[in-house]
DNA sequence: CGGTATCCGGTAAGATACTG
DNA sequence: CAGTATCTTACCGGATACCG
């Protein structure tokens, strides 16, 4: 597995956060997936139209090894995996529901501009 | 100004909030406004033990570009400023706290392991 | 004190081709 | 369908030197 975005080196609470949700895409891969509670990996590429496949298996893969994300096989033909969050990752609900609301307001204010 | 670190290509709320507080240094500086009200250049230097300047005077500037910071100037010798919170940037602080909040949950977490 | 200017390396991110 | 492998590009962030 590749190393994320940030480190953390000043031990501040926010940057551990930031460690884990940064990233180009990850904050909209959680964001789906607490709205769809399950997701395909062509789910995700519809979902995310103008991500690469390297990047999309990165930030899954990222993510479930931060324990965020689950990932389910189905050892069938065709093959078929499912995503979901983990217990632990629910718990990222509020982060990414206050990230929510302020980016809603943001894009308002822009479009008024 | 130089650009910030990702553009906000699919529209979607949390892009938007991530595009603002992305960035190696933004959240910890946002986060200690929210604490210390008012900072100068020579306190962050102190809050951030390993910025470098040209990141410090940008992760301000793109702050301040934003509409998040203001920056005060004093025109004496020596030169002081300080940077503070506008009223929008403010707002953020529902976004912080909930990154803060579960960025402590986590550094407890993996202490614990 | 509070910055800029310049140069540069590491790595995040992209494009394309291929596979079990 | 759900990915890897390989190569390439872009740019974030660091180091150093200098300035009003």
């Amino acid at each position: 597995m590749e190393r994320r975005v940030y480190d953390c080196v000043l031990g501040c609470p926010v940057e551990s956060t930031l460690q884990i949700i940064a990233g180009k895409w990850k904050s909209v891969i959680l964001y789906r997936l607490f709205q769809e509670k399950v997701g395909r990996y062509s789910d995700f590429e519809r979902w995310l139209p103008t991500i690469s496949a390297r990047m999309l298996a990165r930030q899954l893969g990222e993510l479930v090894a931060d324990g965020v994300l689950e990932k389910q096989i189905y050892a069938q033909v065709p093959p078929k995996t499912e995503y979901r969050l983990t217990a632990f990752g629910e718990t990222l609900w509020p982060v990414i529901s206050a990230m929510e609301q302020w980016g809603r307001q943001y894009n308002q204010k822009r479009a008024a501009e």
